[in-house]
DNA sequence: GATAGTTTCATACAACTGTTTTAATTGCAA
DNA sequence: TTGCAATTAAAACAGTTGTATGAAACTATC
C-alpha cells in the first residue's frame, strides 16, 4: 500500500470525468485513461466499477455534508443556540452553489460530482441516498428551532425549495441564461445565493405562510 | 404505410420504457420486447436509436407545450388579455405536475417521459432542446405583460424558480415523503401546485421587491 | 393471380462494456 | 542478496449493445 498513488488517481479521474459528462457515458477504459493507469487497477483496488462509484458517493458526500454543517453550527453558535433561518438556509444552498457557479477557477469537481449524483441516480448511489435524509434532518431542526411557531409541513416544504431552487439554477444555469438573454448573471453566486435564500425565507415568514390549506393567493389588478 | 401499427406500438412502448427506467438503462431490445415488433422495425422505421429518441421528443413536447399554452390563453382570455401572475405561474406547472404526481391512474407517461428528457439530457435530446426556450418565452412575455412595472431579471428569476420547485417536487417526491415522515402529502396535487405558485407569486410580487401599486395580493377562500 | 413495393422476420455482425486471468514487476523484510 | 507478498501489466473473456443483411411474408394494383 506503499502510496494509494493509483488508488487516489483513479478517483480524482473518476470524479472529474463524471462530474464533466455523467455517469451515463464513462467507461472504465476512459477513467484509466485519464489516470493513467491499466484497466485491471479499478477492479483490483474497488472490485466493480459499482463499488468505486460508491466509495466515490461516501467520500465526497462527507465532506460536501461537513461543509454544510460547519457552516451551519458556526451559524448557530453566533446566535446563542438558535440561527436566523436566513442563516440556515444559507448553509444548506451556498456550499453547493459556490461550488458549482461562478468562475471556473472557483469551481469544485466534488460539488459538481454531487450534482450529477444527486441528478442521474444510477443503483449504486441509490442505495446508499438514504443518508442524505439523516444529513437534511440536521437543517428541518435548526428551521424548527428558528421558527419555533411555524408549522412543520410548511417548513419541510420552505427546505425543500430551496434546495430545489439551488439545485435547479445548476441544472439549467445554461438555460436560464439563454432564456433571460444574458440579464440573468450566473457568474454572481453570491447574489444568486441571497436571492434563494430570500424568496425561501419570505415563503416560510411573509403573508404566504400563514395561509390556511383551504384559501390560495391572487393577485387582483384594482382597476 | 397501411397500419402505422408497428411505428405507434414501438413510441407507446419506448415512451413508457423511458419513463420509467430512465434512458440510461432501456435498450432496443426492451423496448421491441415491449411492442412486441421485431428488432430491425426500430431501424427500419426511425432509422437509428437516437432517431426515434428525437421523434419521441419532439412530438410530446408539442404535446405539452400546447397544453401549457391552452391553459395560459384561457387564463389570459378570461382576464381580457392580460392574465393573473398566479394563472400564468399555474399554466406553467399545471400540466406537469398533475402529469406526474398523484394517483397512479391520473398520471401521463408522456409527462413523466418529458421529466426524464429534461433531466437526464440524452445527447440527441440535447440538440432540440433549445425550442423549450422559445415557448418559455411566450410565458415570460405573459409575465411581463400582468407585471409591466416589476423589473425583468425578477421575472426571469421567478419563471425560473416556479420550475424549480415543480421539476424537484416531482424529481424528489420520495424524498420529501421521507424526510417529512409523511407529513408533507404528495397525493394532494392540487395543493402542491398552489403552494408552488404561492411562492413564486409571493417572490414576484412580495415585500422585498418593489411591487406594482396597481396590483395587490388578496387572499381568497376557494371555497 | 402474377407482380412490384412495402413491411416483417431471424440472424449475423462489429464494437464496446465490465470483469477475469495469468504473468511480470515492484517494494520491502529477512 | 533472497524470498514473498503487493501491485501493475497485457491480454482475453463473456455478455450486451446498436445496426445491417437478405430472405420471407404481406399488401395492393393491374
Amino acid at each position: 500500500m506503499a502510496s494509494d498513488h493509483t488508488r487516489t488517481a483513479i478517483l480524482n479521474a473518476a470524479e472529474r470525468l463524471y462530474a464533466d459528462r455523467g455517469f451515463g457515458d464513462v467507461t472504465l477504459r476512459d477513467i484509466v485513461a485519464a489516470a493513467d493507469v491499466n484497466l485491471a487497477a479499478v477492479n483490483y483496488h474497488f472490485g466493480s466499477k459499482d463499488e468505486l462509484i460508491a466509495e466515490l458517493f461516501v467520500t465526497r458526500s462527507i465532506a460536501t455534508n461537513r461543509e454544510r454543517l460547519n457552516e451551519l453550527k458556526a451559524a448557530e453558535a453566533a446566535g446563542g443556540g438558535r440561527a436566523g433561518i436566513d442563516a440556515i438556509l444559507r448553509a444548506l444552498v451556498g456550499p453547493t452553489l459556490r461550488g458549482c457557479l461562478g468562475p471556473d477557477r472557483e469551481r469544485s469537481t466534488a460539488a459538481r460530482f454531487m450534482i450529477r449524483a444527486s441528478i442521474e441516480s444510477v443503483p449504486p448511489i441509490r442505495r446508499i441516498k438514504n443518508r442524505e435524509i439523516d444529513h437534511l434532518r440536521k437543517f428541518a431542526a435548526a428551521m424548527r428551532r428558528s421558527l419555533p411557531g411555524r408549522d412543520q409541513v410548511d417548513l419541510y416544504w420552505g427546505l425543500h425549495f430551496a434546495l430545489a431552487m439551488a439545485h435547479h439554477t445548476i441544472r439549467e444555469s445554461e438555460r436560464l441564461t439563454k432564456l433571460s438573454e444574458g440579464l440573468c448573471d450566473l457568474d454572481d453566486v453570491a447574489g444568486i445565493i441571497e436571492r434563494i435564500v430570500a424568496v425561501s425565507v419570505t415563503a416560510l415568514t411573509g403573508n404566504g405562510a400563514k395561509r390556511n390549506e383551504k384559501e390560495k393567493i391572487v393577485v387582483q389588478r384594482s382597476q
